[in-house]
DNA sequence: GCCGCGCTGTCACACTTTTGTCATGGCCGG
DNA sequence: CCGGCCATGACAAAAGTGTGACAGCGCGGC
C-alpha cells in the first residue's frame, strides 16, 4: 500500500515538528499548514488521507474549520484528530459533537499517535466493492480473490492479479506499456516498460489452460490488450 | 452473560436524562449521543446492543441517521427503537417502513420502555448467538463456546475463538488484515496489523487436527481466507 | 495480598514467494 | 534479409509471511 498523507495544521512551529517527526518516523508523508486558510487550500488540493488539526488557533479555530469541512460534501467524511491541550480537556465532547473522529491531548506520544492515526485510517478506509468478472470460463473473483478457470483455480501473484483485473476491466481495448504501468503498478513509480513483458508472460503462463492465455494478445509496437474475441477460437484480423 | 448496553440518540439533555435513569434501573449500560455524527462514532466504536433513537433532531435527523446504518452492513442489523413525539405519530408508519425495529411514543413510562428494550434484544440477538457453525467435521457451537474436530475439544483463547467464528460466517472470501482488526478486534482498538499474522498462527496451530489448519489460507500480498474447500482433498471416505 | 497461570501484543529472525532486471534468442514486418 | 520488437529463462533483491520467545496484564486460587 502506497504511504498515506497526513496534514498537520497547527499555529506553533515546534509542535508542527514535533509532529512531523513522530509521523516520519511511523511512515506518513506530512503537509503542514499553519491556519485556516492555508489548511483548506490543502485540503482541497491534496486530498490528504487525514487531518490532525489543533483546537485553539488564532482567526478561524480548528473548531469552525471543522465544521465548515464536515458541511461540505467533498470533506464530509475526511478522518479528523482533534489535538487539544490538556486544559481543554472537558471540550472532548464538544469535539466529537462537532465532527471530530477522535482527539488527542497534548502533550502525547508518538507511538500512541501513530496508532490513532492508523487505526482511523483503517477504519475509514472503504472495502472495495467485490465484483466477479468473467470471460467465457475465466473467472476471477474479488471476494474470495481467486481465479478460475472451468473452477479449476488459476495461480497467480498480487501484480498478475492486478494486472488481469484491469484487463477484465477493459476488455477489447489495447493499452501502451506506460498505460499499464499507471493503472496496475500506480501513478509514480519507476519501473522499466520491459518488466511489463515479463508480467504479461507470467500471466499468460499461469492463464495457460484451455487456451485462455490468448486472450492476452501484443499489439505490436504499442502494448497489450485483453481479447475475449479470442475465446471464440476465431482468429478475427482488424 | 454481561449487561446490555443501549445508545441514547437525543439532543434534548432532559430526555436523554429520564431515559438514562430509566434504563438503568432496567439494568442496561448507557452511553449518550446528542447528535448523528456522535451517534455515528458510537456505533461504529461501541457497537452497542441496541439505539434508542429521536426521530425530531436537528442536522440529520434520526430518519436519515436510521436510514444510513440500515444501508450498512454492519449496522444493518442493529436494533433500532425509533422515539417519536405524540404528535408525530402519524409517522409511524413511515419509521418501520424505514427499518426501525420499534418505536414508542413520548411520554412513555418507563416500565414500558424497559420491557421493549428487552423483547427487542431478546429477539435480535439469539439469532445469531445461538448458533452451531460447522465446516466438515469442524464445530463451533456458540451457546457453550467450544469448538471441536470428530467431537474432539479444541482448545481456543477468546480472540481465536472470535476469529475462528468470523471467518466461519464469512468462508471462502478473503480479507486484509485491516478489515479482520474492524471485525474481530473492534473499531477502536490500536494494533499492530502483524498481530493478525500471530494469532492466525496460534488458530492454525489449534486446528492442526486432520488438516484442519489448511482451512485457514493466506493470500499472499492480501490477507487471510476460511476455505472449506480445503476439507475435500484430505480425506472422502466416512 | 501474593503467586502462578493463561492470554495478548510485539519483536527479531528465518524462510518463502514475488518482483524487477538482464541476456539471449526468436519472431514479425518492411 | 535486416532491424527492431517481443518472449523466455535465469537470478538476485525485495517484500511478505511463519515462528519462537518474551514481557505485560488480568484473574483466580491460596
Amino acid at each position: 500500500m502506497s504511504r498515506r498523507t497526513v496534514l498537520i495544521v497547527d499555529d506553533e512551529k515546534p509542535i508542527r515538528d514535533m509532529l512531523k517527526v513522530a509521523l516520519e518516523m511511523a511512515d506518513f508523508d506530512c503537509i503542514e499548514a499553519t491556519n485556516a486558510q492555508e489548511a483548506q487550500i490543502v485540503v482541497t488540493d491534496r486530498r490528504p488521507d487525514l487531518v490532525l488539526l489543533d483546537w485553539m488557533m488564532p482567526e478561524v479555530s480548528g473548531v469552525e474549520l471543522l465544521r465548515r469541512w464536515r458541511r461540505n460534501e467533498e470533506t464530509m467524511n475526511m478522518p479528523v484528530i482533534m489535538l487539544t491541550a490538556k486544559a481543554e480537556e472537558d471540550n472532548t465532547v464538544r469535539g466529537l459533537e462537532i465532527g471530530a473522529d477522535d482527539y488527542i491531548t497534548k502533550p502525547f506520544s508518538p507511538r500512541e499517535l501513530a496508532a490513532r492515526i492508523k487505526a482511523l485510517i483503517r477504519r475509514s478506509t472503504p472495502a472495495e466493492a467485490d465484483q466477479q468478472l468473467s470471460a467465457g470460463n475465466l473467472l476471477l473473483d474479488n471476494s474470495s480473490r481467486t481465479v478460475s478457470i472451468n473452477g479449476t483455480p488459476v495461480s497467480l501473484g498480487p501484480t498478475e492479479y492486478r494486472l488481469l483485473e484491469f484487463f477484465m476491466n477493459n476488455r477489447n481495448r489495447a493499452y501502451t506499456r506506460n498505460q499499464l504501468l499507471n493503472n496496475v503498478w500506480g501513478a509514480n513509480v519507476y519501473i522499466d516498460e520491459r518488466t511489463i513483458d515479463v508480467h504479461i508472460r507470467r500471466l499468460r503462463k499461469a492463464l495457460s489452460v484451455d487456451g485462455y492465455e490468448n486472450c492476452i494478445q501484443t499489439v505490436r509496437g504499442f502494448g497489450y490488450r485483453f481479447s475475449e474475441a479470442a475465446l471464440v477460437k476465431s482468429d478475427t484480423s482488424d
